[in-house]
DNA sequence: TTGAAAGCGTTACCAG
DNA sequence: CTGGTAACGCTTTCAA
């Protein structure tokens, strides 16, 4: 095991020497440093990390907490923390801490009291009373993505409003029946994503009610994926009084609408029209209609922040509620009158 | 900063007696540990890893180094990895190191030689001679998933072997254009899982081969994404001598397909079979038959082999080829005698 | 069964 | 600009 004390004595100075040329801390001599680097090449000398940590205070590492990575948002999130974290030499520490499970207990007990990091990031992490309690006593600074919380930075789209535009988007097309899809049950129990799926849906029913269509307003539930949204659409598009539009509370739901109304032989956007939110790498090969939000950027703005926080303990926390933009592709369209019409009836018992 | 210093002197005794009662390490009176460990939870004391790591030499900490997290496999992966290592209460450190980045070069020139981690698990990596030369020069046990090479444990499937099955699962329903879907140009440029895509296309040729029909086979470039399959596909399944049967790379180039088909008013499996490899979360949605691969489960065999490398040093490089398990869906039926002819008919050109 | 003391490999302070 | 020395917080001999 090569310690700084080989490499000092192989460029005959002192260890206070040595890490002062390697740190860069301190002055040291242009010839001195340039000795003392050579001596570390030639050793392939690296400092032990516990060493470094047990003096500074400091473990150049960052924590990572989000409830699952295999879904699209978490991992372009996880993605952009990385790149921006690898440009600044930091280790990234992650925590799957999936709701419910033994394993998020014991990350919420164990890992997160043992200060192994300098600074932690939360990502969609809808704590728990108990568990937020816990991220506030932390002792090093925390920024949250998607959530937040009192007291927290907080780096988050506007849920809200990217429901609204989504919905405005389709009565400004014409439409009326237009149908919130995703999303669990009003009161079921409490997953990942729920707080989420709760602020759309309310955007949704605001722009309904704004446009005096308040009572056409109406949810049906769906996970958030693209399976789950398939099946709910498979079940919504195969009644004759049909809604001409959904609005899907993610990409992927969206999409599983889709082709659910493909499989129905439902024309999209003829003769419905869906719009989603999130800009999936999907999106594009559907032809999907959605408000964007920029994941990758969100991990790397979580980034900065972080970092301001490590260096200036005092700076007060900060929020950051991003609007999403919208993209118009070719899953929306103007209403078509006929199958309007034909809804009409149907709606009226005529057919 | 409270130290284990405190807890002693809360429970009136030495240090060294303190850190036995609660490491669980040499002996110490039942009455005495109790008094510590109550201490220790008033004091709300967590020993300080820096500390440990230092004196002990173990991280209790396993690196992860994977190309990308945002693929199906890899995130099943990882969480696979993450589930296990809670479990033996080990913190999981990431690095995405994506092909061709400098956060690339970065992870293999600085973070793997700090040594931060007791070992090291890397996926599906293929890496370059200087990297693997690196690799092997970590120090820390090394298990591979996915790739191999000299020297370092294994955990992968048999890729031949899943594409032969596939193949001959096709032949075995009477297909004979039997199209090969996925993967780069034969000498196109390095990417991502292009070994894994080398090997499979290796056991479709080769089951093709052995069936008497190796000159009807045929290879389609794709990426490993749906847009990217489905793209494939369109131009393929566009033309009048279209095969009858897809071997998907992977589930999803295999779905993108199964999309493709279905746009172009093409049945499945009546028209066209389509078989994939994975098993992919998608995959019961669309039907697909498929080679099961369990990525959660290799993720955890990697860190059991890891342990078993951390108990015994001396202990010598395994390797663990498992055969993916034929999953037979709704995407795969016998060959229709009548598109046959037609393509029969087609390729003689009298059509 | 317990305590004192010696490190673990660095950085940081203080003289020189 | 450089070298000695004292921490950093813990585990681990070694004696008692």
């Amino acid at each position: 095991m090569m310690g700084i004390a080989d490499v000092a004595r192989l460029a005959g100075v002192s260890k206070s020497t040595a890490s002062r040329a390697l740190t860069g801390a301190g002055y040291v001599s242009a010839a001195t440093r340039e000795r003392v680097q050579r001596a570390a090449a030639e050793l392939g000398y690296v400092a032990s990390t516990s060493a470094v940590s047990l003096v500074t205070g400091r473990t150049r590492n960052v924590g990572v907490v989000m409830p699952c990575v295999n879904r699209w948002f978490f991992a372009e999130v996880l993605e952009g923390i990385q790149d921006s974290l690898l440009e600044e030499g930091l280790n990234l520490t992650l925590y799957d801490a999936q709701p419910g499970t033994p394993g998020r207990r014991r990350i919420f007990e164990e890992f997160l009291s043992r200060k192994q990091f300098d600074g932690l990031i939360a990502v969609g992490l809808e704590p728990e009373d108990a568990e937020l309690a816990r991220l506030r006593r932390i002792g090093t600074p925390v920024v949250s993505i998607v959530g937040g919380a009192e007291g927290l930075s907080v780096i988050a789209l506007d849920d809200d409003h990217a429901a609204r535009r989504a919905t405005d988007h389709l009565i400004a097309l014409g439409h009326r029946r237009i149908l919130f899809l995703g999303g669990g049950a009003p009161d079921g129990p409490k997953v990942a994503g729920s707080d989420v799926e709760r602020a759309r849906r309310e955007g949704y029913r605001g722009a309904m009610a704004d446009a005096g269509m308040g009572d056409l307003a109406q949810h049906v539930v769906s996970s958030l994926s693209l399976p789950s949204g398939y099946a709910a659409a498979v079940d919504v598009l195969g009644s004759r009084d049909r809604p001409t539009a959904i609005v899907g509370v993610c990409d992927e739901v969206a999409i599983g609408a889709i082709i659910a109304a493909r499989r129905l032989g439902i024309q999209v956007p003829n003769d419905l029209s869906v719009v989603g939110i999130d800009d999936h790498e999907y999106a594009e090969m559907f032809a999907l209609t959605t408000l964007r939000q920029a994941p990758r950027e969100q991990g790397a703005a979580a980034v900065r922040t972080l970092l301001d926080h490590l260096a200036d303990p005092e700076r007060p926390p900060t929020v950051i509620r991003a609007q999403a933009r919208l993209v118009v592709r070719n899953s929306t369209g103007p209403v078509n009158p006929r199958r309007s019409a034909a809804v009409a009836d149907a709606s009226l018992g005529r057919l």
